[in-house]
DNA sequence: GTCTATATGTAGATAGAC
DNA sequence: GTCTATCTACATATAGAC
């Protein structure tokens, strides 16, 4: 009957360590799904059978499918943006803030994540390109990577004042796009290249080569 | 009413003007809202209502939703090969086949035609960005998208024999994603790019540049 | 918090009348 | 070829027992 000894509990609180693992759980693997499959592609009952838990518990733990998605993109952005952003201020502490080091801010963090931070930080850029390529997440993107993005874009803006921003915006864009076609479309790269796998450097290397110098390009 | 008169008709054959149209409706339809709303996102239903068209229609037509999509995604992937191929082959005719050129080759037909082809192939680029994220869908990019890629790719590596292929192969996957998110993310070059929509050069030519400047870095 | 059961709607595909 | 009607399966969400 709800004894009161212990600590005075609350009403409605208490997670209680089981709670919070079915929830991490069901968030892990909603994000392994619908990194997988996609939004429409994944289903609340696939997302319980991949977290080996009850079909009602998803919804009650997640409110609903939309807010289970918004919370599994949200996660990680913040992360990744927090990453970004220590890196960019300390580069600025140290002094050298040009373009390739700003990019690096930018680029490094995730692909270093994506290769020693586990399968489900690599999925993430899939999951990014599909809230890329659907315009109903549009206002979803908007909240959880604009901010940071337009913090880079204004720091390159800055070096260049009379480059037209958008030219800048643009740049900056089509280097978040190489950025997750290397983690995504590394299988059609390898396809392409062919023969052997050895490459002198690590493919990271020639992504930031690419998107330094297409950018430093654009702001001629 | 169907009168016979006219050419002998085959048992089978005759698939009648209206047929066509119908077919033609159903395909367009389920162009946009694929493109729209992806493949998971989309139903038969949905396809039906915007080529107003009854739903068994649709089944009849397209056989199941899988084929549908697959013959969506090919007819547009074939004329843009097709233009693109007969680019290179212009400029090779001529003789001046550098990196720039080459680039173009592939890059400017599809801008074009997202400039000036209509909604529905300025639409394809996000048709094309779904296909590339899924992975469900990578035996139809392999099959659509890859043979046309691979000999671009080839034709750089050809003129640099003595860089590894697979340097070209990631360059060129970084520039076909660039020129997908110009299409796909313009929302977003012109959200983070601020201030005035007034820019000297056409954006086409600020990918174009990006890319060339991107893959030559990629070369050294 | 967890689980069972179910309410309500929609999915893809097809059978058969016209 | 077209259209109506329907089959079976699965979707999201919730109500109520434990």
């Amino acid at each position: 009957m709800n004894s009161d000894a212990g600590p005075d509990k609350q009403r409605q609180r208490a997670p209680s360590q089981r709670s919070l693992q079915t929830r991490a759980r069901i968030l892990d693997a909603a994000e392994r799904l619908f990194a997988e499959r996609g939004f429409d592609g994944t289903s609340m009952r696939d997302i319980a059978v991949e977290a080996q838990v009850q079909v009602g518990l998803v919804s009650h733990h997640a409110g609903n499918k939309a807010a289970l998605f918004h919370v599994v993109v949200a996660r990680r952005a913040d992360e990744l943006s927090r990453r970004r952003l220590e890196a960019l201020a300390g580069r600025r502490a140290v002094g050298d803030l040009d373009v390739p080091a700003i990019m690096e801010c930018f680029l490094l963090p995730y692909l270093e994540l994506a290769r020693t931070g586990g399968a489900q930080w690599m999925a993430y850029a899939r999951l990014v390109a599909y809230v890329s390529a659907d315009t109903r997440w549009r206002s979803l993107a908007m909240v959880c990577f604009d901010p940071v993005a337009q913090q880079f874009v204004d720091e390159i803006a800055a070096l260049y004042p009379r480059v037209s921003k958008r030219r800048v915006s643009a740049g900056f864009t089509y280097s978040v796009a190489a950025l997750l076609a290397q983690v995504t479309s590394a299988w059609r790269i390898e396809a392409l290249g062919g023969e052997g796998p050895r490459l002198r450097s690590p493919d990271d290397k020639v992504l930031l080569t690419f998107c330094v110098a297409g950018m430093e390009a654009t702001l001629k």
